[in-house]
DNA sequence: ATTATTTATCGTAATATTGCGATATGGGCA
DNA sequence: TGCCCATATCGCAATATTACGATAAATAAT
């Protein structure tokens, strides 16, 4: 017990499933706009932007690349991130067709 | 420790961030995609259509209410669940905010 | 009134997540 | 070479999540 039982459903659901818990975090939130908003992509910044030590930094960031949201692309000493367009465009995509199956409210409740 | 740090991010990051947590489940995924499908809403066939057992389901089911996402309605002895359209439709746009601040790949990486 | 049915809740075990200090790794530079 | 710098990783403690059996609560049917 405790594991999630993704055994029983669809593999879309556990992929959209797998996308959105790697989004679902404040700190992941908050380095993803920081790398969007800095058009170009950011680095070690985000441990002065956010308040969070750089260990758990790196750690939501090594999640957010398991994910397969952001890329990493090494500069010298420095790691420069940003987002992976396909991904990002896919995910837009899984949550249109998930979101938009909601065509307001029925005749019930 | 093990707590989320939500102080240090603004109340929209760490609203968006609740509601995506209550849908990064694939069960909680199959139970909303139920409800939106089966057009009048439905009740414990969940446990049914879904491989879980039934104190798992319901488990589930009060997450989503919490977050705000479904609503129950008392049906004699069932319970009728569907979708909340407010917080529906505002988490589209949050997402909506969110996803499309992203404007294609920039000139690194 | 008793019984069956549906849902919620409690308690618990297994596992996952969060955050961080300490430490490693792997370049740049004097 | 030896020393800084930026990142990654390890190990740990605190807490959260997931799943489920057992049981409660509330209504329906007999």
């Amino acid at each position: 017990m405790g594991t999630t039982k993704k055994e029983i459903f669809s593999k879309e659901q556990n992929e959209l499933a797998l996308q959105l818990k790697a989004i679902a975090h404040p700190a992941r939130i908050a380095i993803l706009q920081q790398i969007i908003s800095a058009n170009a992509c950011i680095c070690g910044d985000l441990v002065d932007e956010l308040g969070l030590a750089q260990a758990t930094i790196s750690q939501h960031l090594k999640e957010l690349k398991n994910a397969g949201i952001i890329q990493g692309t090494i500069e010298g000493v420095k790691v420069c991130y940003c987002i992976e367009p396909r991904a990002w465009k896919k995910l837009q995509n899984m949550l249109s067709n998930f979101l938009d199956g909601y065509k307001g409210p029925a005749n019930c409740c």
